[in-house]
DNA sequence: TTGTAAGCGTTATCAG
DNA sequence: CTGATAACGCTTACAA
């Protein structure tokens, strides 16, 4: 692999001379850019990333820490991310997927020397503090922080107001026999959603039977187990709002099996508009989260910081979320949310490549 | 940030002391190691990455090419890649969405010197021939080449013996008149998918009819507007293979609108088995396509090659593909490949963190 | 077992 | 405008 001492050989220069070909073109006549450039080029020459780091400290490189990298969510949060740091002219270092709290601190550890910044999303409390500790080194975003954000900056999803809007909602269509089953203990999209939806019974100053906040842990199966315990409930609600998507389609499920219908019977809504939501039957009525932006604004924070703006500020964003409504609430309010759905940038390429199935407008699945 | 020589200074060792406790341990003596450690851990140092692949020539890092992060396929494709990666202690250096070939050759070209080889996937074919350029600066493995590979090493998914089945399974279940929804030209998973498809009939000296090859683009709305074509045609077929699962959902969509039933009035199937697949109404017939399969297989063929291991060989590898019989087929066989279906690892994590929907075994979607 | 010193490929500084 | 040369933080002969 040629380097820059053979370009200045073989162009009759000095090295400063090609160096600065690729740095301060303008402090190089004309001619000679010209030719060192395709000199260069003949030798195939570029210049060394790592050697070109370790005299600059600076990496052009962005790390990024996420608990998964598969699925809906994780996959719009890195695309992003990666779409905002190719336009910022960087370049994305990832890893995921660390069984602890040691595995993650040892995966940032390596990347000293070789980014700039680091975006991540801590899987638990603990991780988190350990990320947190890393500010010394470089500048953090993190991605759906706990409460306390320290020096990093922070971007979280507006939970909260989604959940809000979905409580309001029910209690907009009459419903008052309304459960809830709620995310896991600890996670906090799961008690920011809580949170807000008591707030909209508290704003309707309409009580909240707290033995209707059933426990889930976000996966399609729990869903399915709250079923008996929701229907074995005297009186039996009206209206059920299901802290994920996921465990709103479990829930849908076993309800069929018990021969309810769907909203008729039985009001289920959801949370995250994952794409199955739209494509379901009944389709559900759900909170809408846009991972893109997550990731998106991340980097954008990020980028300062990382460049050493002056100026440049952590702040904790907050990225709105918003009410998707469909037919599983029983509701036949007229569906203008639906517009929104489609990805942004989104493209269908070879084969398996994509899954973003293009909104189908009015039609729906078949059933 | 410390660097060697500080934790050198501060330990009262040579820096050389320092560096062989992070790399040649046993030269050290135990007390020495202890000691250089303790202090290095007080000022928080950890080796520069940047600096030590400098001069050991080697980073420890595998670049990713891939035309897109979205949807279900790619975001497998890079876990199956992240996992392999990690396991191999090598991190990740991705690069996405390139809009033309000088776009990606530009960032293939910014990666030199950070990696030690390349994992990619080329959206066209002109993409792929300067990918192959790249093998000169280092080892690269492909993924779904085009035909001629060269120098690089390659893995490719079956489309052909995964569509061959499909049309075996069409024909085996009586079928005669039978039309497909191919993708679009010049994409290799496309053209594999029909010849596969065709030599079903081949075999079994069933003359297909080629009247009854439609023009797709894999998108859902181009399987919509085939149902008009395929209605029309006289004899009117009772079967549909489209070449991916989007254009199925969009053809059974339409044939919906226009009061068919599926599969009593015209059976259609499907290829990729994506997450919706399973959980339409009707379930979807389908060929599955294990994404995580490709990047896992990519990044073990190429480490061997990255870390110069002798005897390491660039081999052409085929990741098999296979054929998942639901309802949407006619066929009341035992769905016995469900069971493949869970995703390896798949992991279920806080809000709306994964779309990953656990198989719901026997039960099916709400509908 | 430890230290000294050369050098990895680049950019920055300072002369010319 | 161009060239010599000293860093950058580290690994690795070679010497002690």
């Amino acid at each position: 692999m040629a380097t820059i001492r053979d370009v200045a050989r073989e162009a009759g220069v000095s090295i400063a001379t090609v160096s600065r070909v690729y740095n301060q073109t303008s402090l190089v006549s004309e001619p000679t850019v010209l030719h060192v450039r395709a000199v260069a080029a003949r030798m195939d020459y570029w210049p060394n990333g790592a050697a070109r780091s370790l005299i600059t400290n600076r990496t052009n490189a962005l790390g990024v820490l996420l608990p998964d990298l598969y699925g809906e969510f994780f996959s719009e949060v890195i695309r992003g991310i990666d779409l905002a740091a190719r336009r910022e002219k960087y370049q994305v270092l990832v890893s995921s997927s660390h069984s602890d709290t040691e595995a993650l601190v040892a995966a940032v550890r390596s990347m000293r020397g070789r980014i700039d910044g680091l975006v991540a999303m801590a899987p638990d409390a603990h991780s988190a503090a350990a990320i947190r500790g890393f500010t010394r080194n470089f500048p953090v975003v993190l991605l759906e922080p706990g409460l306390e954000v320290g020096e990093c900056g922070a971007i979280s999803l507006d939970n909260y107001s989604g959940a809000l809007e979905m409580g309001r909602h029910l209690l907009g269509l009459g419903h008052r026999g309304i459960a809830t089953i709620r995310g896991p203990l600890g996670n906090v999209d799961a008690e920011e959603r809580l949170r807000g939806f008591l707030a909209a019974f508290e704003e309707a100053e309409v009580p909240f039977n707290e033995s209707l906040v059933i426990q889930g842990d976000f996966t399609e199966s729990s869903g399915f187990l709250c079923a008996e315990l929701l229907l074995k409930h005297r009186p039996r609600p009206t209206a059920v709002f299901a802290a994920n998507d996921c465990m709103a389609i479990g829930l849908i499920s076993a309800l069929r099996d018990a021969g309810l219908r769907v909203p008729q019977d039985l009001a289920v809504t959801g949370f995250d508009d994952i794409a199955i939501a739209h494509y379901m039957s009944p389709p559900l009525t759900t909170v809408r989260v846009d991972a893109y932006e997550l990731g998106d604004r991340a980097v954008r924070q990020l980028v300062p910081l990382a460049r050493g703006t002056k100026g440049a500020q952590c702040t904790h964003e907050i990225v709105p979320t918003s009410l998707v409504v469909r037919a599983s609430c029983g509701s036949n309010q007229v569906r203008s949310a639906e517009a929104a759905r489609r990805r942004p940038g989104g493209r269908v390429m070879g084969g398996e490549a994509s899954a973003d199935i293009p909104d189908a407008g009015p039609r729906e699945m078949p059933s």
